[in-house]
DNA sequence: AATGAATGAGGTTTCATTCAT
DNA sequence: AATGAATGAAACCTCATTCAT
């Protein structure tokens, strides 16, 4: 699961497939590949076409198409930088960060996301990585929960334990919205509006709940 | 999209794969099938296998396996009853309907949506039927809260025309929980906290979210 | 081989493909579909659909695809009656016989001549059938030919038990006449030109070359 | 349709099955399959074991049967070396080469006509290579012809227009000849009796008419 | 590090044929 | 006499993977 609570920073720019390691222009494509097309619907041959190369020499850099999959899952997850408590986290940080899932750019992001999720019924290692990755993402939006509430930011009665894992359901809802509502991708309204709702949610106080004016 | 807003009534016990007409057999062994491993983790003979039967005969049935896997998805669309309006639909019936999608016995319900969600990025045919069934279920969502603002049981000040796909975006969302939180599918005090808080999205009064107690 | 000295005149106009006897609507449609793709561009539900029936029930009334196309065969070959000799046979009956495979109305026996020889290299008994009919016609075009030539009407040093044969190659070389020239069927000039040089070829003696006007 | 007016001088006995490329040994054994079976009498498994190989192999040289069956054709069409006019071409050139159709030699050649011709029903590609080659032939034997009677040595009454596509149905017919009459392959009073009687039909003046001497 | 040929398994699909009804 | 369900074999083709070069 990509960066689910807070996306990669990582400079797409210079992700022409020409340059660059084999290995990392293997990468890319695939990234890519798998994004659009799911793990089944990519074939190492596209891979291989999309990288340069030809498929046999795949295997010089990794075990199989699972172990690539896998890896590029794993650079994905990893990429998600955690939310450095020192960034001044307010109570409308993780409302912020929500509503970013809205955005276009994130549409590889919202794409991977899904792919990952499906990937993961199915291959006990990307089950764990994801495992690990869900894991780690709730315990940080229920610790960094309760020490709003504490601070008297956010509404105490609200159960944090419970809370952390419904917003991560609620960016995985997210990933599918170029299905449920693609009209809205990039939509100003439709992102404030996100950020203002998952504020209520979490128990913002009402006069805080103050949203990014619109570009 | 199988029964994003209310699921299907169905009976699903009576679904012992060995009895009815072929047609219902191979139907039936082709949803199991197909929520468990995904359209292309099933292959005909596997579903002929299930069905009792050999693969050629599939196809004196279905055109082929886009049309069996479409027709399986139309049927559980289809199978979904709108929730009728006479329903003495109050402000806590649409929080009760999203907390049902956490219980144990919408499994299959949450690995179809994924599979529909999945596969209509693939197949038009798919995509057009989904497209249809989420237009018609914000549509739904959207006139059922609107009419509870106006009578006054929600506040007024929320967006419908948003507050609609975002409920189905979070639907969609559980539909990933036994990957996010697996422990808490069946967990009454879970199903409780979405209620409590969708009832919250949606501005439901705060004395008026009276949730059901746990069974 | 279908009528190779002279076709069939069984009325063509009565074979609407939905009246008649069952044999007899399978026996129409085959013959049509045997035509134009070949035994193995046909399948017997092609068949059967093209008959108004059923695949299964065409088993009723022949063996097997094998038995059916070989009826077909038989009873294209065997409804070309012979050029009775009291035909008042003149020395140009055989040039003007050879000349009408160049029409139009020809083109389903051109076609089935050549499935005929086509089908003979695999299947033995169509193979037999063909061998008996050919070598009918044969011995039939060689004795004209000598009672011809016997009765000075043609040019006794051609000799007419090579001659023969060679009549028949170039009949079936018509038969790929909508391939070689298709621009040529049904040319009066063309059909005018094979008359002339066909009673060339058979040693008529150049005054006796009149040719039919052309329509 | 290979070589229709001049057949190919490649050496066919070099072509043990064995030797040579992969890309080689595929062709060489789709050749011959293809002649002896027909199209849809040979199978990816046939040409694979003949070849040595397995079916998958065969796609990583050819896009499919119809791309190898198509290769086939065009190599012996091409293989066709146009009878240069630098010949000498006398009068009888003509009747000689159509002669030699009838050789033992030609067998492959004679089943590979009828199968393109065959082909030619069902697919686009092979109709259109056909087509080209058949009318490089007419043109050919048109042109030639015409020369000839400019020259003397051939009737100018008979039409060339028409001359040249009767004599490519006469080789098309000689095509099938080891169906009409088996016993005269090889027999050296037809080859000249063949010989003598297109020089008929070309208008060849009677006493230039001699015929080589049988071996 | 990379190629390109090859394998072997597996996929979907079509088809001739059989048989109970 | 006919149906319609079913079989089982075979078809073409794709793919992940291996390996000699």
């Amino acid at each position: 699961m990509p960066s689910l609570v807070k996306p990669a920073s990582r400079d797409l720019a210079d992700a022409s497939e020409e340059s660059g390691s084999t290995r990392a222009r293997i990468l890319r494509a695939a990234e890519r590949l798998f994004a659009d097309h799911g793990f089944d619907g990519v074939s190492m041959p596209m891979i291989a076409a999309a990288s340069g190369i030809t498929a046999g020499a795949i295997y010089k850099h990794f075990d199989g198409k699972a172990d690539l999959f896998f890896e590029v899952v794993r650079r994905v997850v990893q990429s998600t930088p955690t939310p450095s408590p020192e960034d001044a986290p307010g109570a409308m940080t993780l409302p912020r960060i929500v509503a970013m899932y809205t955005s276009p750019e994130f549409k590889r992001l919202r794409q991977l996301a899904v792919e990952i999720h499906y990937a993961s019924a199915k291959h006990p290692k990307v089950r764990r990585l994801l495992r690990r990755s869900l894991d780690g993402n709730i315990a940080q939006i229920r610790d960094g929960v309760a020490a709003l509430q504490r601070g008297g930011d956010l509404d105490s009665a609200i159960n944090a334990e419970l809370l952390a894992p419904m917003i991560l359901v609620l960016i995985m809802g997210l990933a599918h919205m170029d299905t449920i509502a693609p009209q809205l991708v990039g939509d100003a309204r439709w992102r404030n509006f996100i950020e203002e709702r998952v504020a209520a949610l979490m128990g913002v106080r009402e006069g805080d709940r103050q949203v990014e004016p619109p570009r």
